[in-house]
DNA sequence: AATGCAATGTTATAACATTGCATTTGTGCC
DNA sequence: GGCACAAATGCAATGTTATAACATTGCATT
C-alpha cells in the first residue's frame, strides 16, 4: 500500500525548492546524517519563508500535515537543521531562517531589519576578515557563522 | 521623615561603581529622564555582573530589597536603561549588561563566548566604519548600537 | 528473539516577557 | 496647602519561547 499521508507539498501549490531540499538531503547524508521527513518539511518552510519564522508558527504549520507534532518536534528540527548549516537562528528575535549558502568557509551577516523584521543574509569577505583580525589581536576568537546585525533594509531606508 | 529603605548598597560591602551610578544619574537628568532608586538599583546590579545576567536573576536579587517586585519591575527598569544607552540586551543568550562607555557614536561589538558565555563590549573604529561602507553598498543602514557575535573569549582560547 | 540505537511521540514544566489596570508618587500651577 | 496631570510603580494574569523527562516506534545487528 503506498503511503498517503497528505503531505505539506501537497497543501500548497508550488515546489521550486525541490531542487534545494534535495541538495539538502544529499549534503546531510554526505556527513552521515539524515534529512529525515519531519526535518525536510520544516526546511521547506524555512525556504518558504525568506524573512524568517517563528518556532510556534512553524509548529502551527506543521500540524496542518501532522496533527500530533509538538513544541519538541520542531525545535528538534530546528536543532538538526542548524547543527547541519542548513538554518540559523536570529537570537533577537527568535527567528529562524534558512540558509542560502552552500557553506560557511566565510561567517554570514544577517542584516535584521528593525522596522519591517526582515531578515537579509549576507557574505561580505573583507568585512569578515577585518573583524576576525580585530578579534584576534584581543584574543579572542570568531566562533560561529552567524554575525546579526540590526540594520534598515533598503525597503525601509527608501521610505524613511 | 528621612527614608530608610534597606537600600542594595548596603547589603553588599563595596560600592565602588557608587561614581558611575552618579555619571549616569546626571546623564539621565541631562536628557529629562530620572534615574529613579529601582533603575539605579537594577544598574547597580549590572555593574556587579561584568559577563551579563538573566533578568529573573536579577529579579532574584532585586527581591532581596524589594520583596513586592515583579517581573514587569525589571523589564520596565532594564528597558529604561537600555532607552537611555546604559545598557545593553544580548538577544541570543536573553542577557542583560551594563554599556561601559560613555556614549554610542560608534556601535560597540559584544563578544559572546560560546563556552563560558561571557560577554566583552569592545569598540573597534576600523571594523565599524568597514561594516556601514559594505552595508551602505548594499543599501541597507546599521541602526543600532549593537552588534552580537560569538566569538570564544581569551581563557576559553587559550584552555583549547 | 534479544539488543542497540536514532528518531519521534507525549506530557509537563521551565524560562523569558508583556498586558492591563489600579495605585502611588512627583511636579507645576493656583 | 490643594489641585490637575503625567510618570512611575505594584500586582495579577497571561502570553511566548524553549527544554526536561520519559515512553514508544522502527529498523539494523547479533
Ligand atoms: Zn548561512
Ligand atoms: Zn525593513
Ligand atoms: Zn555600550
Ligand atoms: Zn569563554
Amino acid at each position: 500500500m503506498t503511503a498517503s499521508i497528505p503531505d505539506i507539498q501537497s497543501v500548497q501549490p508550488c515546489g521550486a525548492n525541490t531542487e534545494a531540499l534535495d541538495r539538502a538531503e544529499a549534503s546531510c547524508r554526505a556527513r552521515g546524517a539524515s534529512l529525515t521527513a519531519i526535518r525536510r518539511e520544516v526546511l521547506e518552510l524555512l525556504y518558504r519563508s525568506p524573512t524568517g519564522v517563528k518556532a510556534y508558527d512553524l509548529l502551527a504549520r506543521i500540524k496542518e500535515a501532522r496533527p500530533g507534532a509538538s513544541p519538541p518536534t520542531v525545535y528538534r528540527a530546528l536543532d538538526f537543521l542548524i547543527e547541519q548549516g542548513l538554518a540559523h537562528k536570529i537570537g533577537r528575535m527568535n527567528l529562524f531562517v534558512a540558509c542560502r549558502h552552500a557553506s560557511h568557509q566565510i561567517p554570514s551577516l544577517f542584516l535584521v531589519c528593525p522596522k519591517c523584521s526582515g531578515v537579509t543574509e549576507l557574505q561580505e569577505q573583507s568585512v569578515m576578515s577585518a573583524l576576525s583580525t580585530s578579534l584576534a589581536e584581543a584574543g579572542h576568537r570568531l566562533e560561529s557563522p552567524e554575525v546579526e546585525i540590526s540594520a534598515l533594509c533598503p525597503k525601509c531606508v527608501s521610505v524613511q
